[in-house]
DNA sequence: AGCACGCCGACT
DNA sequence: GTCGGCGTGCTC
């Protein structure tokens, strides 16, 4: 007998590495090693969890080793899935092997050190429960005990019962059980259980809401698409309460009956509990949640669910986009000009971007929804490559809030005696109110009364935030922390001026000026507990509060009847930051906070409080004008030379030791010059970064950011400066293509 | 990422 | 003379 080839396959391992590796298959193995299963591999002197990508070919076995184990019994990814993730990985050069962890829940991987020991750690386990059903065994019922009859009798009435339910009714029956089992009067089964992240909670049931006549013609458009299934990307606009979730479910709901499944994604979804609840209570099809607050033992219990087909809709943050949920008929983006889409580290993923990919895919239709859109969506619709469905109204004939500016030149104090004046008025009718300012601490910064110099960050250059309660002055890019007030650090003066405001002195004022006002104060100081959040937003819910102080993290995922005044306090804050973006980012804040107002029966009204409003973006925020927002944002980054929406790579460079990163930076800006110049790149080198090389944690880093109108460019340039680099350079590179995240 | 190997400075 | 820092290269 000739003696088979040998088996091998082509494996990605999940390390920061573009190769891929070879392994044989020894033969009592070969059966059950297949694409998309995990498998156990000798690798460099340690064992590690690796993925299979195809069965290969190799000319030379000999340096190749043999894999340990097959870990799975059923692969984890189908084809198309595996066919979206190298389109990832290639999109944002990233490691194949890294992509498809993250796309993994955590800790389910094993792996052990170098030591020979070979302790093997991580690995979730899968919990079983014991089932009894009743089997075909018809032995004399006179040989059995009172007890066991009972048993019998109560598992032949249910079908089956699990073993933890006979314990709880019959207490120890074991004996009986087993002697039943032995008659063949019963069968006992080991079944997959599945820890339930909603507990015993019940959800009243709710019906499909009447819709108006915005929302119908929207839904129908997406229906229509549904009928068809071929990838449809439509982004819905609708003003802040006009029922876009209703419009959401409804178009679910179809494609349901129609036998797909839905994906929707939402910012975070531990701040948005009602939308989750609403979902609940709409569908009684499976519905799998995937959060940053659950286990990780639950989150794989809830991979499994949604890859066994036991839900039917995905719920989850941005890396629910990775679920790996089959025939998908719909994608739901939520608030889809949240920044939260973006993973800012490891794999740099933009999940809202993705849900197009993957829609494309999966023939599905993709529903991007906003009231404030992101420019690069409003200029996909113009464009003609996103579909644009929009509701001008919000629903019941609610209004819009009325907004006022109240000039803030030449008023010294934070509340102004109008908002003073109006939040008196709303308390005494009984309203509640949301004060919103997008800074935290108390005073924004401590300056020097001797020198005026603010208090700075020695690492990053940027002003140090004063937290009063803390006692601190923190730097917010890389927290860094001096005890506060403190002294002067350029001349030694003790005494430190306090100067701008922040959440923390807004709420001090505040209760000064309303001693008998219920406030709670909600930033990410006041959060940092676990289901603090929901704590607090619950104040407001239950009327147990009248104000609620915050920054950004108020302006979502929740909707109070009771709020009829919104203050805005800094209103221009924002637009200052050194961010291309920053009018967009303001307009979107603004809208939304405003959208606060008003939203039951009682007209909201909004006061806002700015040194100067006249900027377009608090000036269409105020008019509830997007349009305009979108048209003269456009103009802006023209004359200023932007495009609609940029892209930005950025080349991380570290080392440990000053000058090799410094150095690593002059070599690697010069080559990435020379390089687009031979190529002829619209792509532009706009830094070496503008935050200094800073020290974390020993290591040395800088950063290269390069701008360019075009990803494509960027890619290029990439793909050409990686097989150019020096050897030897520990650089690792990615692409981002948001700047406010680097400076 | 880990880990080994190898090369130069300050120490029992 | 060694210990140990870091820079470099390799992992089927």
């Amino acid at each position: 007998m000739i003696p088979a080839s040998p088996v091998i396959i082509e494996v990605a391992v999940p390390l920061p590495m573009e190769k891929t590796f070879h392994y044989l298959v020894p033969d009592t193995l070969t059966q059950q090693a297949q694409p998309g299963k995990r498998v156990f591999v000798p690798f460099g002197g340690r064992k590690l969890t690796g993925y299979v990508l195809a069965l290969a070919q190799s000319a030379d076995t000999s340096k190749l080793k043999e894999i340990i184990s097959v870990l799975d019994d059923d692969p984890l990814w189908t084809d198309s899935e595996l066919e979206f993730f190298r389109w990832v990985a290639s999109y944002y050069l990233h490691p194949l092997g890294e992509v498809l962890k993250t796309a993994l829940p955590a800790g389910i991987n094993l792996q052990t050190g170098k030591g020979s020991d070979g302790t093997i750690s991580g690995g979730q386990k899968i919990r079983f429960e014991a089932v009894y059903l009743a089997g075909d065994g018809a032995a004399p019922m006179r040989a059995l005990g009172a007890k066991a009859v009972e048993v019998l009798e109560l598992i032949r009435s249910e079908g089956e019962v699990p073993a933890a339910l006979l314990r709880k009714r019959f207490g120890a029956c074991a004996p009986q059980l087993k002697r039943l089992t032995g008659l063949g009067l019963l069968k006992k089964q080991e079944r997959e259980i599945f820890r339930d992240p909603f507990r015993e909670e019940t959800v009243e049931r709710d019906t499909p809401r009447q819709l108006n006549l915005h929302q119908q013609t929207a839904l129908e458009t997406l229906l229509t698409c549904l009928d068809k299934r071929e990838f449809a990307p439509y982004l819905l606009h609708g003003v802040t309460g006009s029922g876009k979730t209703e419009v959401y479910l409804q178009a679910i709901d179809r494609a349901l009956h129609r036998g797909m499944n839905a994906l929707v994604l939402v910012p975070e979804i531990s701040l948005t509990p009602q939308l989750v609840h609403r979902f609940r209570a709409r569908f009684d099809d499976g519905i799998a949640i995937l959060h940053s607050g659950l286990s990780d033992g639950e989150r794989y219990d809830e991979w499994r669910r949604i890859r066994r087909g036991l839900a039917r809709i995905v719920i989850g943050a941005r890396s629910a986009i990775f679920a790996p949920l089959e025939n998908i008929g719909i994608i739901v983006v939520d608030e889809e000009h949240e920044a939260s889409f973006k993973q800012a580290d490891g794999l740099r993923y933009n999940a809202r971007d993705l849900s197009l990919v993957r829609g494309r895919m999966e023939q599905a239709l993709v529903v991007l929804g906003s009231a404030t859109p992101l420019i690069t969506s409003l200029y996909a619709v113009e464009q003609g490559r996103l579909g644009l469905l929009s509701l001008p109204e919000r629903v019941r004939g609610i209004p819009m809030p009325t907004v006022e500016t109240v000039a803030m030149q030449g008023i010294k104090s934070t509340i102004s005696p109008r908002l003073h004046r109006a939040l008196e008025e709303t308390l005494a009718s009984k309203g509640q109110v949301i004060i919103f300012l997008n800074r935290r601490g108390y005073a924004t910064f401590l300056v020097c009364a001797e020198c005026s110099q603010p208090l700075t960050c020695p690492n990053c250059t940027v002003t140090l935030t004063y937290h009063r309660s803390r006692g601190q002055s923190v730097c917010h890019y890389c927290d860094y922390t001096v005890p506060a007030p403190g002294t002067c650090p350029s001349c030694g003066c003790p005494e430190l001026k306090e100067l701008g405001a922040g959440t923390e002195r807004v709420e001090h004022d505040l209760r000064e000026l309303l001693p008998q006002a219920r406030i709670v104060r909600m930033d990410s100081d006041t959060t940092s507990g676990r289901g603090s959040h929901a704590r607090l937003l619950n104040h407001m819910a239950d009327g147990s509060a009248d104000i609620l102080i915050g920054t950004q993290m108020i302006t979502k995922g929740h909707d109070f009847p009771g709020v009829t005044l919104v203050g805005v306090v800094n209103g221009e804050a924002s637009l200052h930051m050194p961010d291309f973006r920053s009018a967009e980012r303001t307009f979107q804040l603004l809208s939304q906070v405003f959208g606060r107002a008003g939203r039951g029966d009682t007209p909201g009204r909004v006061l806002l409080q700015a040194l100067d409003p006249s900027h377009y973006a608090i000036q269409c925020a105020i008019n509830h004008d997007s349009t305009d927002f979108y048209r003269q944002e456009l103009e802006f980054r023209r004359e200023a030379g932007y495009p609609p929406f940029a892209y930005l790579a950025v080349l991380a460079l570290s080392g440990t030791s000053e000058q090799t990163v410094e150095q690593r930076a002059n070599t690697t800006a010069n080559l990435l010059m020379q390089i687009k110049h031979e190529l002829a790149l619209r792509v532009e080198l706009l830094g070496p970064a503008p935050s200094p090389l800073y020290r974390l944690r020993g290591r040395f880093r800088r950063r290269i950011l390069l701008k360019s109108a075009s990803r494509a460019d960027l890619r290029r340039l990439i793909a050409v400066w990686l097989s150019r680099r020096e050897p030897g350079t520990t650089v690792r590179e990615f692409i981002d293509i948001d700047p406010v995240d680097m400076m």
